[in-house]
DNA sequence: GTACTGTTTGGAAGCGCTTGCAGTTGTGAG
DNA sequence: CTCACAACTGCAAGCGCTTCCAAACAGTAC
């Protein structure tokens, strides 16, 4: 194999000054850079990353710990910061913790405690007291999207507001038998958010001076298709119908419609329906929801964090909130006078 | 920072000792493993990972190289991966090109040559000449799922014959009149396989002396939103109408699902659709479908480098046919009487 | 011309492990 | 009791870079 000293010779340069040519690091006359470059290309050399990670401390990789690679939101996430790792020269190794309990073990015993990145962001998930010792003591800059991480820095929505923003939607159309799709707290990682969330549409009933009805609070797994089986007793068994539905998530929202056409229920002329998220197949189903650019949450995350490295600077825990924005489609509209 | 050092004077064991008890390889008595053990878990010691990677040019990492993270198939094969890479120790680098050809091209001619993988794993990617060989120069095992990949590995299902299947059980049904909503290749990374597809249902259409009518064959970019757009147009606009649609995947098949919907059109009364996938959505929509156990592929896919890497011998090309089922639910019947 | 500052350079000491080699010990066979 | 052989262990030489340090080299101001 060519190493770094192999370019030195063919360059006629030292070691040290083909090094810091480059990695653009370390003052390099404009000519040795431009010989050292010519001679790595010319050789097909490309700088070995463990020796280089050995040396300098520096990994150039970061990880990213998702509860699943499946659901709309951590899609998003990895998407976005994928783009944004990428474009800054920096790899993104993927920890998708899953349902298993020894996977997860693994990953925040063995795996993040390698020095194998420098920095590591937690989306969605609530990590234990150990945990979050473990990884504080490698002593990397973290970065938490959408769940409680006390000890370091997170970037999250306002739950509660949007919740509340929501559900005001429904009821400045003139709705007042709302129900909610809330989601299962033991199926979700971040014990915290559906609560917030549910919160939030509660008192903005109250505020309104609406009656919270128990029979109306539906819950799933934030999917689509175990929304869809709630959204089935929700609208199929009582004995009185909301005529809205807000629904924690929009793939919660989406599996609500799907259960409202199954009983012939037209959206939003029987049911209007409001979600969360900004989902893709949003436009297509026509829904309402409160869009909160999952992918920015994700590029955000990497510069936080970059800049972090960057400055050498330890990460100051401190929390951003992300800006959310309501899009109204067609899945909300003034309720039907007989069933107001 | 505690290196292996420390826990050799702590243990009272040579370096070496400590780190052939620390990583398993070589004999060691079961006394100073057990030495080794104990001091590292009272220091908090783990092996650096770069060290480690440096010295013995074992990587543990293993890249994936997706078009995107949203598709369905795409996530799938990633968490079957993931979770076997896991299991076995390893980590997995993403690296999700996206569209922006800027993020491919330093995949290829940097990420990927930085000798931080073992082996790397192309999701239905056609690699150029080029590309190629620059993966082929850092000698690491390849396996390409689902897209032609010359010179390497790869895990592929039958496309041109689970088409014949599909189409078949249409015509079975007794349907003549089938539409083909088929992949747009300019959106596909993998060039060949929406033509595949597209030939397996124009030959088992003429295998059945049905007539495979050019207007009733629409295409999209394999997303639920594209697919929706494009069935409008199918069924909204032609003066007949067909009575089945077979999807080149289950996302147009769903789009496909929620146009036909949207022209008051009964699944499968008046419309019968099939999909190709296994989409987690099939079962809430009722899809019928030919699952391919993307999961299992990139479970394959892992299984199969692994054993490259581990018996040292380079991988010898060979394709394997991963096996698909065929998937009966309740969007595919027998078309009705005066429609057919 | 000298003294001084700032830029480029090369030498060499690591970074923290793995592993080939050789030495030590223990075992059973002869 | 000796010898061959296997099982263990430690030494030390790397793995292929980065970066501290000091030396060499401008360039400027006097």
């Amino acid at each position: 194999m060519t190493g770094i000293k192999d370019v030195a010779e063919r360059s006629g340069l030292s070691v040290a000054t083909v090094s810091r040519a480059l990695s653009g690091k370390g003052n390099v006359s404009p000519a040795s850079r431009e010989r050292a470059r010519a001679a790595a290309a010319e050789l097909g050399f490309v700088l070995s990353y463990h020796a280089s990670s050995l040396a300098s401390g520096r990994t150039h990789n970061v990880g990213l710990v998702v509860p699943s690679v499946h659901r709309w939101f951590y899609s998003a996430v990895i998407e976005g910061a994928s783009a944004a790792l990428l474009s800054a020269g920096y790899d993104l190794t993927l920890y998708n913790i899953g349902e298993d309990p020894q996977h997860r073990h693994s990953v925040f015993n063995d795996f993040l405690l390698r020095k194998r990145v420098d920095a590591v962001i937690a989306v969605s998930l609530e990590l234990s007291e150990d945990e979050m010792q473990q990884l504080l003591a490698v002593h990397r800059p973290i970065v938490g999207i959408g769940g409680p991480l006390p000890g370091a820095s997170t970037i999250r929505i306002d739950d509660s507001a949007i919740a509340q923003q929501a559900t005001n939607h429904l009821i400045g159309l003139g709705h007042t038998k709302i129900a909610h799709m809330t989601g299962e707290e033991a199926y979700d990682q971040d014990f915290q958010l559906p609560g917030t969330r549910r919160g939030g549409f509660e008192k903005a009933m109250n505020d309104a001076d609406c009656q919270v009805r128990p029979e109306w609070i539906a819950s799933a797994d934030f999917t689509i298709e175990g929304a869809y089986a709630a959204a089935r007793q929700l609208l199929g068994g009582a004995p009185e119908r909301p005529t809205a539905v807000f629904a924690a998530s929009d793939e919660m929202a989406i599996g609500t419609i799907l259960a409202a056409r199954d009983f012939g229920l037209r959206i939003p002329e029987d049911l209007s329906v409001i979600g969360i998220d900004g989902h893709d197949l949003g436009k297509v189903m026509g829904l309402t929801t409160i869009d909160q650019d999952a992918k920015g949450q994700g590029a955000l995350a990497v510069r936080t964090l970059l800049g972090a490295i960057n400055n050498g600077l330890d990460l100051v825990p401190a929390d951003t909130e992300h800006p959310t924005k309501l899009v109204v489609r067609s899945s909300t509209a003034v309720p039907r006078s007989d069933a107001a």
